[in-house]
DNA sequence: GTCAATTATGAAAACGTTTTCATAAATTGG
DNA sequence: CCAATTTATGAAAACGTTTTCATAATTGAC
């Protein structure tokens, strides 16, 4: 009982006690470097397994100041695209060795500032982000820039960042896909429920779709035209105020899928026929959207092919250290899904 | 150009330098350790704040022998029930200053055992698994039992392992709850499709449902019970099988949700009424099982209170290191939740 | 069998912290 | 103002690796 606390000893000193070598040709040993002998290398080998040996990720990182560790935030996991994204980068990560670490920061940039921070204290090879709706200040991912650490935004981005790599939708061709298509099947008053224009996404999807309805000739109805936080319930609320209005809408284009199901959901509510009445497009093309019925139009975003830029990108700018990228932003395409919503 | 690579000098020993101070006392004074004076206390802070310094996790670890980072195993961060959970756990986690590292085994058990042996590796304080589908062999986690870190497996857990502390949902009581609701509606025919009984879950579910059943006394009929992997695809093609017999089933309890949606979908592509002809109990309670129309019948599992059951029973543990727990295993009630199927 | 060349091993330092023990500085009591 | 006490600081070791440089062991050529 008086034995010291260590449950079991397993490091490389005591593979060399045990072995009478020293640590050094462990080490080596282990790491499979050339010049040991075979004999040993199986000695060691065999040793390691018995202790029941694990390399210690922390010595390793100290030493050679690097951690084979990503880092990543997000505002949630729990978004259809992000766990998309997520899922794709992990596996790709996985593959080529590195491990991925994951945070989010519920859409708190206070929450999103401690994370970097953390993640930085963890000395991460890399920090991916897709940032914070009310993300408006991004100084404090200057840390990684300055200290020439990766640093890579996707999705949700700042509208420009030295040093760091910005990959993502396009949302200008996706909100311009949405408006057209609404005006072609022919909606003349058009509503749009759209997020606060402090996101980049919010902004290029309302530029988008605004180019659409001027191509068409469409008129901008003032009050259909909403900016808040697309919540079931902001948008429930939005579309209560349309209807109690005269003029009414004959097809809504909202900036994500929630709001379009809450649009669903209400016309539904109130006897509004979709898409005879009311015409609905919505963005992410969540599996949702799939479900309900009528089924709903949507902006597919291919989350998974966006994951997988961000880590090829990743690991061409970790070969080669020559600093940042050939093309910076680069976007990904989108594809609108055509549902019986329209 | 021929400076070193290090791009900026930020250690505890460059702060010492600069304010011709000893390194402990520089660990002392941001450590808010009592016997620092306040004067040199804010110098160091000052100086902290000025050469951008952050600790470095690693090396604190590897002193400390203690990360302060929890490891996280789940088969897919995109399942509803596990992204509920994981985001309660980590919100606790990082309230208590912990962090958490994310991985998915993808429901490969080959993978499993390497993420394993990654997050010991990573010498992360505790670890939370909940295991593959088909994960049989669970050897690969002793090496955390036999070294003293608590290992705690939530909703798909073995049997039994030794050391470690398991928490489930009562899944006796959701099969239970599904086949007695599927009895009173007046079912006499229950098609029950189930995932493989390699995994508690789904073992536990059969058997409180086929307790249900004999305690309604209504028989099992042998070509209406289904053991597969529980895909849209599968279910699919179970139901046309028992559609294509002559007596047909008149109530169906899925073990999941995915599969309660195929189930729906294949009745009102095949004119047959929900809930008048067949009634449909789900598991899990999937956000889309609220959505679609007729919405469907499920069971409740309250992943953020097992999450976050899972995040106080961990405090425990790494509080009192007074072994393991009082009770054990620990079991979340279940609710059924009624809607249109049924 | 000797010398040179090669190959295998070891010693020690380094990575950035924290902490124990010792000691220097400041404070208090008389 | 001196001794005794308290408080603040420093020196050095330790955590587990890897790697450089040196050296010991082996091999090969003649």
């Amino acid at each position: 009982m008086s034995k010291t606390r260590k449950s079991q000893e397993n490091t490389i000193l005591d593979i060399a006690a045990a072995l009478k070598l020293s640590p050094a040709t462990i080490s080596r040993a282990l790491n499979n470097n050339p010049n040991v002998r075979p004999a040993t290398r199986k000695k060691v080998a065999d040793m390691a397994g018995q202790l029941g040996y694990r390399r210690n990720n922390m010595a390793l990182g100290l030493r050679n100041n690097k951690t084979h560790t990503i880092g990543l935030i997000v505002p949630r996991i729990s978004m259809f695209f992000h766990a998309e994204a997520i899922t794709t980068m992990q596996n790709e990560l996985y593959e080529r060795g590195y491990n991925l670490i994951i945070s989010q920061s519920n859409d708190s940039p206070e929450m999103e500032r401690r994370l970097v921070d953390t993640m930085y204290s963890s000395r991460v090879d890399a920090l991916i982000v897709s940032c914070t709706l009310n993300t408006e200040d991004f100084s404090h991912f200057e840390v990684f820039t300055k200290n020439g650490i990766p640093l890579i935004f996707y999705d949700r981005v700042p509208p420009a960042f030295d040093g760091a790599l910005i990959i993502r939708g396009d949302d200008f061709q996706g909100g311009n896909l949405a408006g057209a298509h609404l005006a072609e099947t022919g909606c003349r008053r058009i509503a749009y429920i759209s997020g606060p224009l402090s996101t980049n996404l919010y902004r290029d999807r309302s530029q988008g779709f605004f180019k659409a309805l001027e191509v068409a000739g469409i008129p901008v109805i003032e009050n259909m035209v909403f900016y808040q936080a697309l919540t079931y319930d902001n948008t429930r609320e939005a579309m209560k105020k349309m209807f109690a209005q005269d003029v009414k809408p004959d097809g809504v284009f909202t900036a994500n899928d929630t709001a379009a199901i809450a649009v669903h959901e209400f016309a539904r509510e109130n006897g509004i026929a979709v898409p005879q009445q009311l015409k609905i497009v919505g963005y992410s093309n969540d599996p949702r959207c799939a479900i309900i019925r009528p089924s709903i139009t949507s902006v597919e975003q291919f989350p998974g092919k966006m994951g997988s830029r961000v880590i090829s990108e990743l690991m061409h700018i970790l070969g080669d250290s020559t600093g940042t990228a050939l093309k910076n932003p680069i976007t990904i395409p989108v594809q609108l899904i055509r549902r019986m919503s329209t």
